[in-house]
DNA sequence: GCGTCCAGGTCTACC
DNA sequence: GGTAGACCTGGACGC
């Protein structure tokens, strides 16, 4: 079966699916050309999940699966898409914001700003976690571990759902740290997925916060691991883009492209940003990814 | 084969 | 509030 989405003509299926490694992170796949990205869907606990492939088509997206499926299950694959590829996100403030700049004047042109993330803060919140202190390759490994292990199996042999809080909660902490690999995020790991299984705290209430972005930063934090970097990379993943998220990616590339190669201080890095202010961290992303379509 | 360093950082103790 | 040191793991690198 396959649904259609509607999209804004400044919708970008490619740059959106590559917009950062989240394409790569279980129970995401992408293919070689970067045309098809597939992923399981959690149609809840009573329904088996189905794996969907998700392709660019013109003014939309097309959305395929194996067999038949209620239009309860149909209307639950649309909102995770809608939501994964930041249908819903109204990006012509932040291309007015960059208009001025010629530099800047392929981001609108390419459709470029659309985060792709989860169907869920929680599994974001996750995988940010799973980012910190170590290598890409070992970030994947964990995550890939995880969803095989405790994500529940699609119904056609599709791969895995990225496990919910309540399976990651009943698993014992010795999991995340000899199965997964977590090594010393283990224990944090365990916390968090106790946390939000028994409802003390509401991660996916982050999404609709009214607070200032330095107050949901500061709740964000609280949770065991989360620091800095972890907190903006989830921030800018809830539409927060007035934070930078630097990490030694970002900073190498920042000076390669803007410091002859030279470290450059975080507050150098914000003071070059700053003129777009509210938009600062998605500008920055940007321009740390320009050459990603020609590289990929 | 082995040791060292570092990667899409964060926590804790101490000052 | 600022900072040094510890922390798991996998992969790259030098020897």
């Amino acid at each position: 079966m396959e649904i259609k989405i509607k999209t804004t003509p400044d919708f970008n299926f490619k740059r959106t699916a590559i917009s950062h490694g989240w394409s790569e992170l279980a129970p995401f796949k992408i293919d070689d050309k970067f045309s098809v990205l597939s992923r399981v869907v959690d149609l809840g606990a009573r329904l088996k999940p189905v794996a969907v492939k998700i392709k660019g088509a013109k003014n939309g997206l097309r959305v395929s699966f194996e067999g038949q499926l209620s239009a309860q299950s149909v209307e639950k694959i649309k909102r995770d898409v809608r939501h994964m590829m930041r249908l819903d996100d109204v990006l012509d403030p932040f291309y007015s914001a960059l208009a001025a700049e010629p530099a800047f004047a392929w981001v609108a042109r390419a459709g470029a700003g659309r985060l792709l993330r989860a169907p869920t803060v929680f599994e974001d919140l996750v995988k940010s976690l799973a980012t910190t202190n170590c290598s890409w390759s070992l970030t994947k490994i964990m995550v890939s571990r995880l969803v095989e292990n405790l994500g529940r199996p699609a119904r056609d042999g599709g791969g895995h759902t990225f496990p919910t809080p309540a399976a990651m909660a009943e698993a014992p902490e010795k999991f995340f740290r000899a199965e997964m690999r977590s090594g010393y995020r283990a224990p944090y790991f365990k916390e968090l997925a106790g946390r939000v299984a028994s409802g003390e705290l509401d991660v996916e209430s982050w999404l609709t916060s009214d607070l200032p972005t330095s107050e949901l930063k500061r709740d964000m934090k609280r949770v065991k691991g989360v620091g800095d970097y972890a907190a903006e990379n989830l921030l800018k993943l809830v539409g927060r883009y007035d934070v930078l998220a630097l990490d030694s990616w970002v900073r190498a590339t920042y000076a390669r492209l803007h410091n002859k190669g030279r470290a450059a201080a975080d507050n150098k890095i914000a003071r070059h940003y700053a003129r777009f202010q509210e938009w600062r961290g998605l500008a920055l992303w940007c321009d740390m990814t320009k050459d990603w379509m020609e590289d990929k």
